[in-house]
Formats: structure tokens, C-alpha cells, sequence
RNA sequence: GGCCCGUUCGUCUAUCGGCUAGGACGCCAGGUUUUCAUCCUGGUAAGAGGGGUUCGAUUCCCCUACGGGCUACCA
């Protein structure tokens, strides 16, 4: 049987990591065995529906690498691939299952049932809509067919209901999960989920498992959070005689700090993304924050699964050729940020300078640099190694390209002494008049200089930097000297002279 | 409250009955770099608690505690 596994989020806004990993893992899967990875949009809510967020999710999933081949937007033989666009097959089915008598049509109204869950609540009790009560209850068990028929003409809404369990069945259900294996729970305590709401829409219920069923998918990879209602899906399953695809239940990914699960506004509250893309211009994705999705990937594959070896560094090809449904782990992760940018720096690292020449000259134009003649892969090759996230490239490469205008108190403190400005002085001439304005030329002819002037060479380097950078940082000085040029170095130990002593 | 799932360093994790409990992030220290960062070396730090089973339990079972999820005509 080929696989084929489908990520189904309803768009309800943007996807967040949380659901990105789901989708990674699904992707994995099929890649792995050969097998079909499929997007299915679950917009059955109406009230929830967000407009772009289905549009978001291609963009963030294309973003990531991991397209689906099945989709809305991609095709495919089993469509439609949205569930809204799927009603007649839902009812189609559920009228077998009426016909069947696994279903019956329930009238109560929301008020009466939340009137129902108050009173049973204020008695310490939960109220459940199940074996026990439904023959009470106003539905098609417990009407005569009369009235059934005549709340029918008289357009009484009403919602299809499905019968977990009936008194005297065996209580005894197994469930079996890949993750986290053989697990039983009590039918009898399960309720009589609706399947179909009163605008004739289907709930996730019946959607997800007839489309499981009707897109032939083996493998069902989706959050832990539904793992309560496997049980009752596998009923489902039952009831229309249909072979249950195999389950994954990954765990969710929890907050850095503090309780329960990471939700979208911790990204506000903790300072870091939780979406792989900017959503309508309110919080920054990944991508916009200086993420490469090739290292988010990697993070996020880890968290929550691994291969078993020491390894850390993994491509997608590499995950896929490791990856396996097995090896998840069983307990919630917390989203460690730190850890995130450690993988994004080491994929920084890895980059080859031409990949960055164009992300730094992009930078350039957005500061109002103007054509330079500066060797940029020089100053990549500089720079690299000091990035944790792609935006900090501007904030390295700056030095290259802007004057410091103030300079670092502390740093002028201890560094600038009454001798300082003689001796930059003296460098800035000396510099001036090189003919080989190479790092290494200026860097020999400066020692030679310090030599023979039998000054220490920190007290000539440390004012030197202070001077062309503005603070105690950054790239080796020489290179600077070299690639700003001898006239830029010239104005900018001019100025530090001029404005430090002033 | 009820039901289900889980529980190894602060965090992500390895270990499939016999280890000085390993790696990574973070943090600390030292080295390289006469700066900072990178890099290298070292250090810090864990089996929730209590019962069993066993010659031997982090590993298997039970209880408790804690954590997570679900408990909608949301997914």
C-alpha cells in the first residue's frame, strides 16, 4: 500500500511552528517511503474562516521546502482539496450511516445543552450527551417518528449525532498509536460527537475521516491535542466498515517558560517568532527576522525527535533518509530559542560567500549605500563568522561603509591617552603615505613604525580601532584600512583626533 | 472535576536490565585572536517520590506527585 500522508490545518491564520513541524514530519514520511505528501484545507467553520491564510500556508510551506505534492493549488486525483468544496460527500456518507443507525438526528438547542452542562456542572458533574441521557434528550431515539417528521416540515434545526456506545457493549476499546502504542479507553465514556452541525457543514469529526478514507491515507501524522478523539474516529472508521489508516500522535511544542503550550501571541511575549512568515504586517516571521529555513527546519526536526545518534546538523534530504515515526518522542518540548539561533548560526556558517554577496548588497541599497567599489566578498568573508542571524550582516558590514560619528565612552576612557592623538596622528602620515595599502603592507609597515618608536603596539592598535570603528569591535583593523581605502582611514582618524580631544 | 498521554542536566535529547548516565544549547573558566565575535579545551548540571519484579533497575509493573492535552454544532 503507498503512502500517503496529508497536513490538514484549517485556516483559521497563520501556521505556526507548531504546525510547521507537523507538516515537516508528514513530508519526511512520504519522502522517505516514496510516498505522497498532501495539503487538505479543513475549512468547515465558517465563523473561524481567515481570508490569506490558506495562501499563507502555501507561501510558508514553499518557504520551508516542504510542498505538497496533492493540494488545492497543486492538483491532483483526489480533490477537491478543500473541505468546504467536499459537502456532498459528507452527506452522501452520512446518510449511510443513518440508514445504518449510527447516527441519529439530535434537536436539542445550544441553549438547552449549555443550560444541561451549567446544572450537571454546578452538581460537580459533566454533563456528557451519550448512552446514558440521550434517550431524554430530543433527538430521533427518543421522539416518536411523528414528531420526528413533523419537526423535519417544520424546519427544526437540528445535528447528526453518532452512537459511541450502547448499553451492554463492551466497554473495552485499544487503540493502537505508533508513537506512543497500545493504549484502551472506556467507550462508555465517550460522548455522541455531532458529525454534521446545523449549517449542514460536517465538524472535524466525519470530515477528517471520511477524506482520510476517500484520499487513501495510510498514515495519519497530527498533533497530540487529538489524540482524545482516536478512539472515537476508529468507531467512525468502524461504522463504515472502512479500513483505519495507522496513527502518529506528536507532541506538542511547549513554551520556552512557564505553562502549556506555545501559542501565536509568545512570540510577543517571549521576543522571538513563532511564525515561519510575516503575517498582515504584525509580528515578524522567521524569514523577516534573519532565519534561513534550512536551520528552523533542522531545529524544529529535533525537537521532538532524533535519530539516536549524537548527530545535530542534518539537510532535508539527510532528515528524510534518517527520519522515522518510531523514534518521536513521547513528551512535549519546549521551544528553546537559543537553541534556534545556534542552529541558524551554524547554518550562516556553512553558506558560501557568493550566496551572501547578494543578501549584503540587497542591505546596502536599503541603508542608502551607494555604489561601492568595495570588494564585498572580502567583507563577507570578514563578517561571516560573526552572524547568528542573517540581519545582523548590515549590522557588521556597517563599519565598511559608515563613519562612526561618536565613540564609545568606556572604550575612550581606558584607551585614549594624552599621547594618543600624536601617535594616531603620526599613523594617519604614515598610512597616508604607503605605497602598498594592502591589509598586510599597512599591518608590517605600522609594526616596523611601533618598533622603532619603541611604543607598545596595544597603545597604537587599541586608539587605531576606537578610531575607524568607534567602539572596541569588529574586524581585523588592516582589513578595514584595506578595503575602506587610505583616504577614508585617513578621515576617519582626523575626525576621532578632532572630536575625542575636543 | 472526568478521561487520555507523558516525566533523564535550566532547555532539547541518548540509553531499548548491568554506564564513571553520553551529546547539544545555555552558563562559567582557560586558550587562540594585542578588540569583539568565531574557533579550540575544560567545567557546571539530570534519572520526580514511594513501593514492587530481578542477582541487578533510569530502563519492566503499581501507586502518588507533577506536567501536557481533551472535555464545543473549533479545528
Amino acid at each position: 500500500m503507498p503512502v500517503r500522508v496529508r497536513f490538514a490545518p484549517s485556516p483559521t491564520g497563520p501556521l505556526h511552528i507548531g504546525g510547521v513541524r507537523t507538516a515537516l514530519y508528514n513530508f519526511l514520511f512520504a519522502k522517505k517511503h516514496g510516498g505522497t505528501f498532501i495539503l487538505r484545507i479543513e475549512d468547515t467553520d465558517r465563523q473561524r474562516y481567515v481570508g490569506g491564510a490558506e495562501a499563507y500556508i502555501l507561501q510558508a510551506l514553499a518557504w520551508m521546502g516542504i510542498s505538497p505534492a496533492e493540494g488545492p493549488e497543486h492538483g491532483g486525483d483526489y480533490g477537491p482539496y478543500r473541505q468546504s468544496e467536499r459537502k456532498k460527500l459528507y452527506i452522501k456518507n452520512i446518510e449511510r450511516l443513518v440508514a445504518q443507525g449510527n447516527v441519529y438526528l439530535a434537536f436539542d438547542t445550544a441553549a438547552e445543552l449549555s443550560a444541561l452542562r451549567k446544572a450537571a456542572d454546578s452538581n460537580g458533574e459533566t454533563f456528557i450527551y451519550n448512552w446514558k441521557n440521550r434517550s431524554g434528550l430530543k433527538n430521533s431515539l427518543s421522539m416518536t417518528h411523528e414528531e420526528v417528521q413533523s419537526a423535519l416540515e417544520n424546519d427544526t434545526p437540528f445535528v447528526y449525532r453518532f452512537i459511541a456506545h450502547r448499553d451492554g457493549e463492551n466497554k473495552d476499546l485499544f487503540l493502537e498509536d505508533i508513537v506512543r502504542g497500545r493504549m484502551r479507553v472506556d467507550k462508555s465514556l465517550l460522548d455522541d460527537k455531532v458529525l454534521v452541525k446545523q449549517d449542514g457543514m460536517p465538524t472535524y469529526h466525519l470530515a477528517n475521516v471520511v477524506d482520510d478514507h476517500l484520499m487513501e491515507i495510510s498514515h495519519v501524522i497530527r498533533g497530540e491535542e487529538w489524540l482524545p478523539s482516536l478512539a472515537m474516529h476508529l468507531l467512525l472508521y468502524q461504522a463504515f466498515g472502512w479500513q483505519a489508516p495507522e496513527f502518529a500522535h506528536v507532541p506538542l511544542i511547549l513554551k520556552p517558560k512557564g505553562k502549556g503550550k506555545l501559542s501565536k501571541r509568545d512570540g510577543a511575549t517571549f521576543g522571538f517568532p513563532v511564525f515561519p512568515l510575516e503575517w498582515k504586517g504584525e509580528n515578524a516571521g522567521f524569514r523577516e527576522s534573519g532565519y534561513l529555513p534550512e536551520a528552523l527546519l533542522n531545529y524544529l526536526a529535533l525537537l521532538g525527535w532524533n535519530d539516536g545518534s549524537d548527530r545535530e546538523l542534518f539537510s532535508l534530504d539527510e532528515l528524510t533518509s534518517a527520519f522515522s515515526l518510531t523514534s518521536i518522542t513521547k513528551s512535549g518540548g519546549r521551544f528553546d530559542p537559543d537553541r534556534c539561533k545556534w542552529f541558524n548560526q551554524q547554518y550562516l556558517a556553512q553558506l558560501s560567500v557568493d550566496e551572501l554577496i547578494p543578501v549584503l548588497q540587497k542591505e546596502l541599497a536599503v541603508h542608502g549605500v551607494e555604489q561601492t567599489s568595495m570588494e564585498l566578498g572580502k567583507v563577507v568573508s570578514l563578517i561571516q563568522d560573526r552572524l547568528v542571524l542573517l540581519s545582523d550582516l548590515w549590522k557588521e558590514a556597517a563599519v565598511f561603509f559608515v563613519r562612526p560619528s561618536d565613540f564609545d565612552e568606556k572604550a575612550v576612557q581606558k584607551q585614549w591617552k594624552a599621547e594618543t592623538p600624536k601617535i594616531l596622528l603620526a599613523l594617519e602620515g604614515l598610512i597616508t603615505s604607503l605605497d602598498d595599502k594592502s591589509a598586510e603592507g599597512i599591518r608590517t609597515a605600522v609594526k616596523k613604525w611601533a618598533d622603532a618608536n619603541e611604543i607598545r603596539l596595544g597603545a597604537v592598535m587599541a586608539p587605531l580601532r576606537l578610531a575607524l570603528v568607534g567602539e572596541m569591535k569588529g574586524p581585523d583593523v588592516f582589513m578595514l584600512c584595506q578595503l575602506i581605502g587610505g583616504d577614508e582611514t585617513s578621515v576617519r582618524i582626523l575626525f576621532a583626533v578632532e572630536t575625542i580631544s575636543a
